[in-house]
RNA sequence: GGAGGGAUGGCAGAGCGGCUGAAUGCACUGGUCUUGAAAACCAGCAAGGGCUAAUACCCUUCUAGGGUUCAAAUCCCUAUCCCUCCA
């Protein structure tokens, strides 16, 4: 959410800084909304502020074992007068929350204008892609015969899910272990367990409704609850940064900085017939997510340093990779600067998106009314960041096509081994 | 499955139709005292919004949503969460 204040006085920038991102804002509708809500939020309150004198004055006059009745007919008619005013106020703010809960984040100075994908701009290389003796498989190939096995998974659930067994799940669940291990034991994070079914709310605070209901699975309680939906969680980021909503917190406590292991799961409605096959684009896979809570004035230094913790997981595991900045165009909804990184995939002879680190700066925080102190005495919106640190399930496709061996075995990344009980080679 | 009790400011906790945005305590902030600190004492201390040059002033908020009333933290209904007892 953009800050009122802001759109109030300065819409003429949003405006351009939206077209940044091929969003065109109706600011003559808002304005216009704008003006008829002070006008009308003016007079409610003039209203009430009567009905309150007058009650007063009532209550005086009893106490006082006066005559009442002149002082009520004075207000006989204001309660029908102030309900209109209100309900007509009411129309508004919504038509105006609306809009506002609609509107992306702006994209920071520092972010390279372009219109999509094709635009962002490729700022660090590590390690280089390697090159095989053989014909390099992809993991699906490469998966078969040691337990990933899709088939099961479509019998079960249907397509765009997985199943793993024996050592190929083993492998898995070591990469989560030692995810958490370096984010906690290195990094400073602290470690969370969090609910995967989230309310409303939730996802309104970080910006994944109103607008991408399409992209999340829904359930519903049954029983008197039952409107009351329940969300499965699209990331790991939603549960954690919600929190410490609704909170002013300490400065002397910030930075917060959490990480959790969570399955994520996501409908991908817009991606029909993109990358069908294999673990590349699930339904449900697993992440280590990072979360920080901090002032504004540190926010970007720590999304490089966020950046580096994620970066930090591929160079350990010895995974090339590149580190992408998003253009204005490819920015997601609630960012205002994100870097993507990218894993070579053998198997797919690209690089491949692994992890997604971004600033929401006070984007999210407005939604959430998450604040703090800040040293002057004044509260303040805190600033959000977040990065995959990694995902899981991409991270071991990418562990077992570039670990791949002629024969079709993987050797296990020396960082994993004592994960796996020192196991050295899946076969 | 049945019977009750509760949700109030950062926390604890009073209030149970009008003068209560809310007693009191703790925490916090400033001051006095002190070589410094502690203690003691004094003072301040909710958030959001409107209007404003800024004050002043006004509106909203006592879990949430409805209702009764001139007037609701207080009464009624519904939901959510917590707790106690019985099975």
């Amino acid at each position: 959410m953009l800050s009122k204040k802001q759109l109030r006085n300065n819409l003429d920038e949003i405006v351009q800084a939206l077209k940044k991102r091929n969003f065109s804002f109706d600011a003559k509708r808002f304005g216009d909304l704008e003006k008829r809500r002070k006008a009308n939020q003016v007079s409610t309150e003039e209203l009430q502020n009567q009905r309150n004198i007058n009650s007063k004055a009532i209550g005086k006059a009893k106490a006082a074992g006066e005559n009442t009745k002149e002082l009520l007919a004075a207000v006989a008619d204001l309660g029908e007068k102030l309900d209109e005013a209100k309900s007509q106020l009411k129309t508004l703010q919504t038509q105006i929350d609306t809009i506002i809960l609609n509107l992306p984040n702006l994209p920071h100075s520092s972010v390279p204008e372009g219109a999509g994908e094709a635009d962002n701009v490729e700022v660090a290389k590590w390690g280089k892609p390697k090159t095989f003796d053989f014909e390099a498989k992809d993991h699906v190939d490469l998966g078969a015969p040691l337990g990933l096995d899709f088939e099961a998974a479509a019998k079960i659930s249907g397509a765009r899910f997985a199943v793993m067994t024996g050592k190929i799940a083993h492998l898995h669940r070591a990469l989560t272990q030692f995810m958490l291990d370096q984010h906690t034991e290195q990094n400073g994070y602290t470690e969370a367990y969090v609910p995967y079914l989230v309310n409303e709310k939730s996802l309104l605070g970080t910006g994944q409704l109103p607008k991408f209901e399409a992209d999340l699975f829904k359930t519903h309680l049954h029983g008197e609850a039952g409107d009351k939906p329940l969300y499965l969680i699209p990331t790991g980021e939603v549960p954690l940064t919600n929190l410490v909503a609704d909170s002013i917190l300490k400065e002397a406590d910030l930075p917060l900085k959490f990480v959790a292991h969570t399955p994520s799961f996501r409908s991908e409605a817009g991606a029909y017939g993109k990358d069908t096959r294999g673990l590349i684009r699930q339904h449900q896979f697993e992440k280590v997510e990072l979360v920080q809570i901090i002032q504004p004035e540190n926010s970007y230094s720590a999304l490089e340093k966020l950046t580096e913790n994620a970066q930090n997981i591929l160079q350990e595991l010895n995974l090339p990779y590149r580190k992408m900045e998003l253009c204005t165009g490819d920015l997601g909804f609630s960012a205002a600067k994100t870097y993507d990184l990218e894993v070579w995939l053998p198997g797919q002879n690209s690089y491949r998106e692994i992890s997604s680190c971004s600033n929401f700066e006070g984007f999210q925080a407005r939604r959430l009314q998450l604040r703090y102190k800040n040293s002057a005495g004044k509260i303040e919106f805190l600033h959000t960041i977040n990065g995959s640190g990694l995902a899981v399930g991409r991270t071991l496709v990418a562990v077992m096509e570039n670990y791949q061996q002629a024969d079709g075995s993987i050797k296990i990344p020396k960082v994993l081994q004592k994960y796996m009980n020192n196991l050295a080679l899946i076969k």
